[in-house]
DNA sequence: CTAGCTATATAGTTTTGCTATATACTTTTG
DNA sequence: CAAAAGTATATAGCAAAACTATATAGCTAG
């Protein structure tokens, strides 16, 4: 292990350790796929078939197929988009929404075994980090929408 | 979103959002199974088939193919284990760790200009909490790993 | 109005991962 | 200690997922 990494290398090793560990703590099956797509519309708001497809790194197609199947559930919907009749808005529904939630409560449940020693001062470094990767990831959701080629009006 | 979600809630959202963003940002084809394989045995060290396949959520049957195609790319290799024959032990090589390394450092460029401005205070905060992260989850894969049915000697 | 461009859908193929099972070795039991 | 039962990995065959290529429908520029 290298003494001297980055900080910000070590966040994403931390966070993609935390992500298998809840993964594997919990017994689900479904696709993480599905809890992908759900999340992104869950934090980015509804979008085209298309940006959703960049956003969640499968092909267009595939999330084509997603999107077909994840409404047949009733978790999402397909909302005409009235300024190009071609493209579609997909939007998480409230049935959606309640089962990502359920899902995070789960992860959550499951990794608390971890963190149920916390002393108040880490509980309190902690919630002060969150605050801090919140306000960043939200902004970078919002650079990677503005990315697709889109017409300015 | 809720106002109330408890604090390892969060986390785990977080730590999904980070993985999402910096995978979008690298342009990386390679299979998150081979990563997700190899920081499994960069943290936990040298592991069986069987333990690896569990780790990483998948079947035996298919890590055993992860584990031939990584073997023919030099990146992990297969030691016979003395206490048991039948078994073997899978561990990265150095230009495995290599590999491994050099996509943590990509993964974390792409975020770097999301933290590019932080605050002193911010950092420090930040550092702290990685340090409580790193503690719980090193405790976490421990605890995986005896998790397994092994005989007590 | 036509040519070219863009958004999504479909078809067909490739890849990936699964279940079932075989093989080799270990452990338990009478 | 030999036979039976159990465990670890490998292989075979099949199912599911995701890709490339392309079709279809709608938009936009000249």
């Amino acid at each position: 292990m290298k003494t001297s990494r980055p900080l910000v290398e070590r966040l994403i090793i931390e966070a993609n350790r935390l992500t298998r560990i809840a993964a594997l703590a919990t017994g689900t099956t479904t696709p993480a796929a599905i809890w992908r797509t759900l999340s992104i519309l869950s934090t980015d708001g509804s979008m085209r078939v298309g940006d959703l497809a960049r956003a969640s790194r499968v092909t267009q197609p595939t999330m084509t197929k997603l999107v077909q199947s994840l409404a047949e559930d009733d978790l999402i919907l397909r909302i005409a988009d009235v300024e190009d009749s071609r493209a579609w808005l997909i939007a998480a529904t409230p049935k959606g929404v309640a089962a990502l939630d359920a899902w995070r409560v789960e992860l959550g449940e499951a990794l608390q075994p971890m963190f149920a020693d916390l002393s108040p001062a880490e509980t309190e470094t902690l919630e002060k980090a969150m605050v801090i990767l919140e306000s960043r990831t939200a902004l970078a959701t919002r650079i990677a929408q503005t990315a697709r080629t889109r017409k300015v009006a």
